[in-house]
DNA sequence: CCGTTGTGCGCAAACGTTTACGCACACTAT
DNA sequence: ATAGTGTGCGTAAACGTTTGCGCACAACGG
């Protein structure tokens, strides 16, 4: 059919002997406020039709100043977390024609700086991320300047733009006093890298649920941290070789529980019989594993809609808005890990 | 810093009082091919530096009639493979420093056809696609339209274009290989959707494991096919409520295979010991489910890999190079899930 | 003194759009 | 006949790049 170029708004002009110009305003459907005859409009449409006519949006976009494309920027896509937060802000781009573009910084501040400028290049409209590390400065000039921005999971107070984040620290609360609850005096916490809201969040909950219920913290219990692959592998072996280790481990996230399954095998150890666990962020698995786990659900996917919604608004009307945030409800979903103590 | 707007050739020439053109070629390096000298050069680099100048991918590709940029369309980033696949796809994307664009057809033609347009219209400079349902004719104009074209996971034979798959068949018939020699005769199946080229190929395989072993094949153990969410959940009752069900399962994927947990399951059931299972597609929490499953494993990372480099081969050299295929072996993974016939 | 060669850079067109402005014509009213 | 009002559309500029062509000047050889 077509030999390999693409119709352009001039070749179908050519072809029916009307301007470009003209042939533009039918397809954007000026014809009538533009006071072109109804015969005219109909064999432009047809000429477009025929020709397979797909508007060139990077021209376009040269010329309305606007991608209609937002960036987006995930610490790894083939976190199940982030994948869902990345296709609910898809199908929401969708339904108002934009498209994203995905970049992963696999946790890495280089490569997340690296993503920004590719996508300032391209000249987004406006950048959705879940920001690493603490390069604050680097986000701060890019919320100086025009791009719309909105963080996802993270954030920072120093800057002031909009977010949504889940509530970490009712999470975190909710579930130390489910293990009081049980019984648990003796709770560890195994955290994610502790330069993140989400983790200083999580931490805060763990220790206000403890002063709550009265019970001491102790300090010890509180391990990992770092952001390696055997964070949360090192954090449990720590744990579990103590003279008398906890009754009961947090993990701040499914990587985490994953390697405190396995720390906890490989000890022979089980769960619940031995320690019990709550770990973050609910799975498909999570039914299905050797003990059922207990886990804080967060939702990724509304995070990801309202993500949207928040940048749109902001990309629409080019009001800077009042430093929105909104904060996700999280939910104990409660199942077979964590063992009541008598 | 920034006001707000982005600095062009224009406003770095201007402020050095050269003109755009000058600009262009040195920041592109051809200060020595185009005889700009030194001192003039600094000074636009200094300029440039000042300004945070980042070029303008919009303007750039319109005159170059590029974009460094690729479409990616999967069936559901939030399936743990695609997410995978589109990972390794980004990561080698930016080695390039190419951007890649990500679309979610969620197995619908409709929407996948939608993306194509989308993309097509952004002037990506080639497409990987997983594609979804039988809309051959679709992809069909696409691959004899300038846009180079990978398929990933599927493809279609009809369709004369490179693709990357897994090596399906050998998968199958691994896994049921493994069920005879545990001692299984009556072994069933439970499809994906029946048009795909990975269905048909893993069914191949399950009928050619009989066949090689003698083992007759009772065609109504084959099950499933359907798209939905419960097309596993079907197959598993119809298969556990036969007056005598098989002895094994072979799950064509991993959400297959939840399913078909959960039903087994339902029916106070237990794995390996009331019924085998081997399902498709490694996760991360296989080791750790109620009973280690045994799976096929494909590669999704170096399937993307592989996709990329096929689709650069495609963009950088214009010839439509002599339709490229290259399969992947799939990898036994046992486990406990498979149990031992007498 | 004149032709040649080299150096350093600007001009302008092109890529595909959108849109303010205005022109030419037809019709109506005076 | 002339002014006025619509109607239907074209012209041209602009968005930010890249690049072929060529100009102006200097140096140099004869």
């Amino acid at each position: 059919m077509d030999k390999s170029n693409h119709a352009t708004l001039k070749s179908i002009a050519d072809l029916v002997s009307v301007s470009a110009a003209t042939v533009s305003r039918v397809l954007n459907g000026h014809a009538t406020r533009d006071r072109i005859s109804n015969e005219t409009e109909e064999t432009i449409r047809r000429a477009a039709e025929q020709l397979h006519y797909t508007p060139n949006q990077i021209g376009r976009g040269l010329r309305m100043k606007k991608t209609t494309t937002v960036g987006l920027v995930v610490p790894g896509i083939s976190n199940t977390f982030y994948a869902s937060v990345a296709s609910s802000i898809e199908m929401e781009a969708r339904k108002l024609r934009y498209s994203i573009m995905l970049c992963d910084s696999l946790e890495s501040a280089e490569l997340q700086s690296e993503s920004l400028q590719l996508l300032q290049g391209r000249r987004v409209d406006g950048l959705i991320i879940c920001p690493v590390g603490e390069d604050v400065k680097n986000l701060a000039r890019l919320s100086k300047s025009s791009t719309p921005l909105v963080t996802v999971d993270r954030h920072f107070q120093q800057l002031e733009c909009a977010y949504v984040v889940s509530d970490n620290y009712r999470g975190a609360m909710e579930a130390v006093s489910h293990f009081v609850e049980n019984g648990h005096r003796s709770i560890a916490c195994i955290q994610e890298p502790t330069n993140t809201s989400v983790n200083i969040e999580r931490v805060r909950g763990y220790r206000d649920a403890h002063k709550r219920h009265n019970v001491p913290i102790d300090e010890s219990l509180i391990v990992g941290g770092s952001s390696g692959q055997e964070n949360g592998c090192n954090g449990a072996n720590i744990l579990l070789n103590r003279e008398t280790p906890p009754t009961a481990i947090l993990a701040t996230s499914a990587s985490i529980s994953l390697q405190v399954m396995c720390a906890i095998s490989e000890k022979g150890l089980n769960i619940p019989g031995d320690i019990s666990l709550i770990a973050f962020d609910e799975h498909p698995y999570s039914d299905y594993l050797s003990t059922p786990m207990t886990t804080i659900a967060e939702q990724p996917a509304e995070m990801g809609r309202v993500a949207f919604r928040l940048l749109i608004e902001q990309i629409e009307s080019k009001n800077t808005l009042d430093d929105k945030g909104v904060v996700l409800p999280t939910k104990l979903i409660k199942r077979r890990s964590v063992k009541k103590l008598p």
